[in-house]
RNA sequence: GGGCGCUUAACUCAGCGGUAGAGUGCCACCUUCACACGGUGGAAGUCAUAGGUUCGAAUCCUAUAGCGCCCA
């Protein structure tokens, strides 16, 4: 092994290089599994970010723990595919492009539908893969030879396919209906789209004119006074005495001189504003509903850009905001408007540019929800499908079950155009999957396409199947669906996860999945096979250090690739991952990375020190390496095996349980805290030139062994320094491609050594006891010291001086004496419940430190004595506790009777 | 308005019925032949508040306060 590792890990000098191995030798290529291949499946489909989009340290934690879970089972025998790609995002690209232009002096419309199209395609191909690039530097293991484009022709036919399927399904329809409007974006959103937040405003009451009455007005509330320009009606409540003798009669709607009707519904709230409400069925969807209920007029009194139009009278042309304002400033010059009010308002605005988002009577496609959400409840209830966090599960369900039908139609021209189709010469529409020729119903060839795109997420929601064939049936959907897993954060909850899940179990359910295409009709027995995935992991949000959500505006962003050329890639995926608490937001603090910067560098230079050691010792490629070949010649072999075996059991429980925290935690514990700064310095002695060939050799067997899999243990979260080191451990001919092909350490009970951790954690005891006093002590560093034992346990002694080498070199002792009685000398000990020790050094300690120590020590044990005596002395404790819980107390409180007693005579002899 | 979560060491977070933990930071000493991105030792918390359940509560329940999120 003649490797000359640099003395500090410098990441940046690796990371790329292994990044683009695993790229360039497919290495996580899974190919389709041949027929009647049985190899247990992990499959999980990458949240498709978008292709405008820069990576973000969301991105980041997301596919950081993708990946540690997807390296796991890779490691762990699955056949392991992780398909990544692209997500079109309709507004978000078509604004990038349009702004393009913009910046060129062109407008969409000028260029026209077709070339508009070419420069959003052309866009894409200049920059759409710069987020994918940017995540092959994370060392996200995907199947980059099955990267997808929603876009991709296979994907458009297989969105078709569907549309056309849910419509002759009855599940989609077309209709004139309220929908939300953003005037700026010019299209149609989904309700999941508008952002509400409350804002202080106003609440207005105006008085109609009442006909036919002697100058009695009807006074309505409203906070959008705007639209009291198509106002149809005037609902009160039935029950409402106060406006029982207006009840048929007609109001006169001021400024535009118009009578409308006062109607009973149960729209007006008898304690809301006045009791008495304005109507306007075109511009509010609960007045839609009941515009429906009275048959009233729509009159829209705005187009598409929310400025007033021709039906507005004298405001026609003037913005909708400005209206308000010219609005009632001529009510209040008419004596129409009554008091003001300020009054919270909740407004809702567009996700994508913020824009007041304004509900607009419009054409568009809907999707009948209730028979798909049916189904998506029922796998949830079912336990189909396991969320984690559990409490999610009840959010899922809480939101399916108030679910409205989803307007899937957007007014835009980048996305999956609807396969629906009106004959100019008889109005019917044709919704096919190929472009028709002549119209079904009458024959004409004048057919003209629906302009409108589909709702982004709609094809989104289609790819956990699309991705693997669907609707022809493949092999893929065959071994790969259900998908196991989605690792996906809340914000897309509704979004995409309970879509995917409402067309998951719709399309792979008979009549239409194509693996059960005989079976015909749907059965309850089908759903379990139908769900998109079995499980779904909800992560927390990245903010910055101070807990605050990063925004470009607050200018808090961390990019993560600043972050990782920093630090590193691996530190960077270990603080997340280290910090991946289930439920709680992860204050991303860079100078955490830095600490496990730290870490990076302590494995390196543990690798330095092993490569250095097997120089010459005995060549560590081949079956040297294999775990299998650990045989432990000293109780810090046992120890280390038996602890290895348990970190190994511990990691695999968090990885099962996705906590990432703990999995993270433990190997760094055991890296760290028990390999390198134990059992590296036990081990020393034998590495030592003066030791024999044997001894020598078969510890650089051990300690290679167990570095190896120590890697192993730990590649899944940093694959970059531990594909590094274990290529350089084979020296070029290593047994796998890579170390993330190689078997993930599984962790065996049996070879958990409980004498062995027991007798080293005395040992560790008693060398930090010798470690302590020397301090206080002030005794040089260098300067090596006697020490004084009793076993107070008699077999604590042959321990010791069976390891009395370990003991001298950690604690840095000169000699061991035995002594067959308890301590004389008062200061400079230390006890346990099974042995004293005394530091020969003759320099004075600092009695009254000292006394300051023994004082506050012998509080602590008091505080404990007491603690126990009177739980010792409670007959409900004794009856009710665990008789384990109780002899513990009793053992410890023995113990601490004979401390207590060497720490008060030896205050006696100081004082 | 409905629902959910959080409040533990200076900071960021684990722990979620049986004697308070980690990382970073802080203090002291040390450039010892893997590592100063290091070593050794140390200081630091009435676990938000008030009740209750229990033999026993940071941990379960209730209320209060503060912070945050989602839905309408």
């Amino acid at each position: 092994m003649p490797h000359d590792l640099p003395k500090s890990y410098e990441p940046g000098a690796i990371e790329l290089r292994w990044a683009e191995y695993w790229v360039k030798e497919k290495l996580f290529h899974a190919p389709t599994p041949p027929e009647g291949d049985t190899t247990s499946t992990f499959t999980l489909l990458l949240p498709p970010p978008n292709v405008t989009g820069r990576l973000h340290m969301g991105h980041m934690l997301n596919q950081t723990q993708m990946d540690i879970i997807v390296r796991w089972h890779r490691m762990r025998g699955f056949r392991t595919l992780w398909l990544p790609g692209t997500d079109h995002a309709g507004i978000a690209t078509q604004m990038m492009v349009e702004r393009q232009l913009i910046s060129e002096g062109k407008q969409r419309v000028e260029l026209g539908r077709e070339a508009f199209l070419e420069r959003v395609w052309e866009w894409r191909r200049h920059y759409g893969g710069a987020i994918l690039d940017q995540m092959k530097r994370l060392g996200a293991s995907v199947d980059w030879e099955r990267e997808y484009f929603t876009m991709d022709e296979n994907l458009s036919r297989a969105v078709r396919e569907a549309f056309v399927r849910l419509y002759e399904d009855g599940l989609i329809y077309r209709g004139r209906y309220i929908v939300n409007w953003c005037p700026r974006c010019g299209t149609a959103i989904s309700d999941l789209e508008v952002k509400h937040s409350e804002v202080p405003g106003k609440l207005y009451e105006i008085r109609y004119p009442v006909i036919g009455s002697n100058n009695e007005f009807i006074t309505v509330a409203t906070t959008r006074p705007e639209t009291m320009l198509g106002d149809t009606a005037i609902a009160v409540n039935g029950a409402d005495e106060r406006y029982k003798h207006l009840q048929g009669k007609h109001a006169r709607l001021p400024l535009m001189d118009r009578e409308i009707p006062i109607i009973t519904d149960e729209i007006a709230q008898l304690e809301f504003g006045t009791g008495a409400v304005k109507i306007t069925p075109a511009h509010d969807p609960n007045d839609f509903e009941a515009g429906l209920r009275h048959n009233l007029p729509r009159i829209e009194v705005m187009d598409e850009h929310a400025r007033m139009n021709q039906n507005a009278g004298p405001y026609a042309g003037l913005d909708r905001f400005q209206a308000r304002e010219k609005i009632l400033s001529d009510l209040a010059a008419g004596g129409f408007l009554g008091d003001v009010k300020d009054y919270t308002i909740s407004i809702g605005r567009c996700d994508r540019c913020g824009t007041v988002v304004e509900p607009r009577l419009s054409m568009q496609w809907f999707v009948k929800i209730a028979p798909l959400a049916e189904r998506a409840i029922k796998v949830v209830e079912n336990g189909d499908i396991r969320f984690t966090p559990e409490n999610y599960r009840q959010i899922y369900l809480h939101w399916m079950r108030n679910i409205h039908d989803w307007c899937i139609s957007r007014q835009l021209w980048w996305g999956h155009r609807i396969p629906a189709w009106r004959c100019l010469a008889c109005d019917q529409t044709i919704v096919a999957r190929e472009t028709p020729v002549k119209c079904a119903g009458c024959g004409d060839s004048r057919l003209e396409q629906d302009p409108d795109v589909l709702d982004t997420w709609f094809s989104s929601a289609l790819l956990p199947f699309t991705t693997l064939g669907w609707p022809e049936e493949t092999r893929d959907l065959e071994a790969f669906y259900p998908t196991s897993l989605l690792i996906t954060g809340f914000d897309i909850l509704f979004f995409w996860v309970a879509r995917m899940i409402m067309l998951g179990c719709w399309f792979m359910a008979p009549p239409h999945d194509p693996r059960r295409a005989s079976q015909g009709a749907f059965t309850e027995n089908s759903l379990p096979h139908s769900v998109p995935f079995r499980n779904v992991y909800i992560h927390a949000l990245v903010r910055d250090a101070d807990r605050q959500k990063m925004s470009k505006t607050k200018g808090n962003v961390l990019d993560p690739i600043e972050i990782i050329e920093k630090y590193g890639t691996d530190a960077t995926r270990f603080t997340l991952a280290a910090m991946s608490s289930p439920g709680t937001d992860i204050a991303f603090n860079p100078s955490r990375t830095e600490g496990y910067r730290a870490f990076a560098n302590k494995i390196w230079n543990a690798a330095r020190f092993m490569f250095m050691n097997a120089q010459g010792n005995q060549p560590i490629a081949g079956s040297g390496v294999d775990l299998e070949a650990f045989e432990s010649q000293t109780l810090e072999d046992r120890w280390i095996f038996s602890l290895f075996n348990r970190v190994a059991g511990e990691v695999d429980d968090a990885l099962h349980a996705y906590r990432f925290d703990d999995a993270a935690n433990r190997i760094y514990e055991f890296f760290w805290g028990a390999f390198c700064d134990w059992y590296l310095e036990l081990i020393k002695p034998r590495l030592l030139p003066e030791a024999n060939d044997d001894t020598r050799a078969k510890a650089v067997r051990n300690l290679t062994a167990l570095f190896e899999a120590s890697l192993r243990l730990l590649h899944p979260i940093m694959p970059f320094i531990t594909e590094e080191i274990w290529h350089a451990m084979y020296d070029g001919k290593p047994p796998h491609e890579s170390i993330a092909l190689a078997t993930y350490p599984q962790g065996d009970g049996m070879h958990i050594d409980q004498a062995a951790e027991t007798d080293m954690a005395i040992l560790q005891d008693l060398i930090v006891n010798v470690r302590n006093l020397r301090g206080e002590l002030k005794v040089e560093h260098k300067q090596r010291v006697p020490i004084e034992v009793f076993a107070r346990d008699p077999a604590i002694r042959p321990l010791i001086e069976s390891n009395k080498v370990a003991v001298e070199r950690l604690a840095n002792v000169e000699k061991i004496t035995f002594l067959d009685a308890p301590l004389a000398a008062a200061t400079a000990t230390r006890q346990s419940a099974l042995f004293e020790v005394h530091v020969v050094y003759e320099k004075k300690i600092d009695l009254a430190a000292e006394r300051q120590r023994l004082k506050k020590e012998l509080e602590q044990m008091e505080k404990e004595i007491a603690g126990g005596q009177r739980q010792l002395g409670n007959e409900g404790f004794l009856a009710k506790a665990p008789a384990q819980v109780i002899d513990g107390i009793r053992k410890r409180m023995q113990e601490l009777a004979t401390l207590r007693g060497i720490v008060r005579s030896k205050l006696e002899e100081l004082e």
